[in-house]
DNA sequence: GATGAATGAGGTTTCATTCAT
DNA sequence: AATGAATGAAACCTCATTCAT
């Protein structure tokens, strides 16, 4: 992964290679398994050096959900074009997640599968960025129902247990798209607008929701 | 817990114990970071019994998870009547996913938190069960299709992805029940069949999804 | 040293065998230059017998110096008989003192090379046992002084420092009969008496204090 | 501490200063508690530095060690008159070895507490500044003894251990000054005189020994 | 004259597991 | 049926020390 094993680079590089492979031992055997030797080797460093740089486990598993956390919002973010129809935002929303999973598979496992079961301070710190994504979901579908001149607007709890519901779906979604064969991002984003929009019921009688052009 | 510190028991009731005990233990802690100790001395035993009765840490957390992964199937398909129309064979399993997950928190997060995380063997135990549940819903989806006279039936990638991210909010809702005060299991199910029976789009138009009765 | 390397010892056994060995091992080379497992294999024993019986290495240094300080603090109010006169009563206080300084070269370095010496927590422990005893020299120099109608009396703080003078010396000369050839515990005791009690300018006049009988 | 980190300074002053942040670090932390990259930091400079000027641990223990040392003992040698009378001699050795360690409490603790608790080879070097002052001491009383004509003069080995006693009683009493609050040298001295040159039964009659002038 | 980069070796501690009774 | 006694293996972490510039 560019992780020459190469001698005396400068910090930055060093750091980076070494979250690297922390990411992707993490993703692979979960916190406790882990071992700092397996990562410092496959860091190419001396585990001393990992302790230098990330200064102790707890510390370099929480880094490594840090930029793994911030990299997945940012790419949501910049997928999202901001004043567009709730439905487009969603969409573009769901592309920029399902395309950002599948290339980062490993930084996905950290926050979804790992650092969400290791429970605290892991756990809080992912729990802040979910918790990020589901109010923007839930900004989105009362968004939707005021386009759609709903009214009386749906009680809010009840939009609470459906953005949680989408993002669940999505998570799940995410995984199912990385590990069978040939479903791409847009596909997993497709479906998921459809179940989300149409819902299965409309479905059924033929009327899909229509992804934009 | 009932766990009283007796001696000269039957080993049925011995085992009970102790799978209780761990079922609670790797719930709370994960595999790696629950001690053998921890789980014997919360069983009210010693060590040793332990692995007389189940062997070695990895059978344990095995059993703990066949155990657990029975329960769960076994309560959904008790909450099903066979036969009956696709949509009240959804809700009736859904009242029953949600009403277990409710009442064995534990026993939920073993298999949704630690088991999946830990790699094989483990992993690979909860994803026959999750298969299955997604094969029945899978079935449900096609049903239906059938019900509904749909023609040309959908392809058949596009019903797994819907099941599957009808599985994944069923999970993400389970979660948000368990932790959010005063939702019921029958607020969750309800919920979530909006979701996957009438869509965002119809409940925007206020037309949702009608629970039977 | 007695520590016969058999198996299956009771408990209680087993612990003096560590305590034993960890005496001698911390007198030799210090708090932090003693290893456990240098501790465990003069034992006879496994590293991690001595955990599960002694916690950790700071809970082991702390039992040792309990315990060598409860075995010294013994052994001199074992010597001395309340009641006597204030110099008697001192001459058995340091007899006792030299001779289980002397039988107990290890636990004498413990409590005032090593735990004197490691900064908090262990200082305190032994600095409380010396005060104890710096106390009790205190009360016999403030007797003595009632003894012989000594008017006005010592000001406290001149009390003190004699008082510290006179335990300083004695810790040394412990240290001097323990490395010299041939010097008894009796023999340093006399010289003790006879620099407190006579003070160097009356043995010069060949006035020395009478060890009684 | 005057240690600005500066560049380019010449060696001496480098090697000064790095030499007080060793003796400070040894003196509070021990031998082996302290640590390099502690001294270093403390000192202003690079580890790598402090390895070119000071060779590695043990070397730089040991100059700490000998400068301690040849300080105290010319601090003492310096308060000293030779040829005057032994009281006088001895009551000016203990106002000198009084003062120095009240002002240089962390060399003191370097060669008292830390140095001679390490094992050889640093307690082998104070040892012999040790036998220095204790020679010293020793001489002092054989003189005495000679001022007032004792006959016969007392044994060797009773001198020794007078010696070793004073010497004692010094120790504890300086470590007693510096940490009593409000007692000062001189009253350390004068308290130390008393016991030793009049002994706690002159005292008690009320015939202390009289600090010249 | 001075330092950022790097590591071999060794320390404390924990844990799954077994033996002997 | 049940347990007190015991350990091999491996984990996290620190430190004295060197290299290349």
């Amino acid at each position: 992964m560019g992780a020459v094993k190469g001698k005396r680079m400068p910090r930055a590089v060093r750091e980076r290679q070494m979250m690297d492979a922390a990411v992707q031992t993490f993703a692979q055997l979960g916190y406790r398994a882990a071992s700092m030797d397996e990562i410092a080797e496959l860091a190419g460093v001396s585990k001393p050096l990992v302790y230098l740089y990330l200064n102790s486990k707890e510390d370099l598993f929480t880094a490594c959900i840090r930029r793994e956390a911030a990299a997945l919002v940012d790419a949501v973010r910049a997928a999202v074009t901001p004043g567009e129809s709730a439905d487009r935002q969603l969409w573009s929303g769901l592309r920029g997640f399902f395309t950002h999973t599948a290339e980062h598979p490993d930084g996905w496992a950290v926050l979804h599968a790992q650092a969400r079961t290791q429970g605290d301070p892991f756990a809080r710190e992912v729990a802040v960025m979910r918790e990020e994504i589901v109010a923007f979901v839930t900004l989105l579908i009362a968004e939707a129902a005021r386009e759609a001149h709903r009214n009386p607007s749906l009680p809010e709890r009840e939009v609470a247990g459906l953005a949680e519901a989408l993002v669940g779906a999505a998570e799940a979604l995410a995984a199912w798209a990385n590990t069978t064969e040939g479903v791409s991002a847009k596909e997993a984003a497709a479906t998921l607008m459809n179940f989300a929009w149409a819902g299965l019921g409309n479905l059924m009688r033929g009327e899909p929701w229509a992804p934009p052009r």
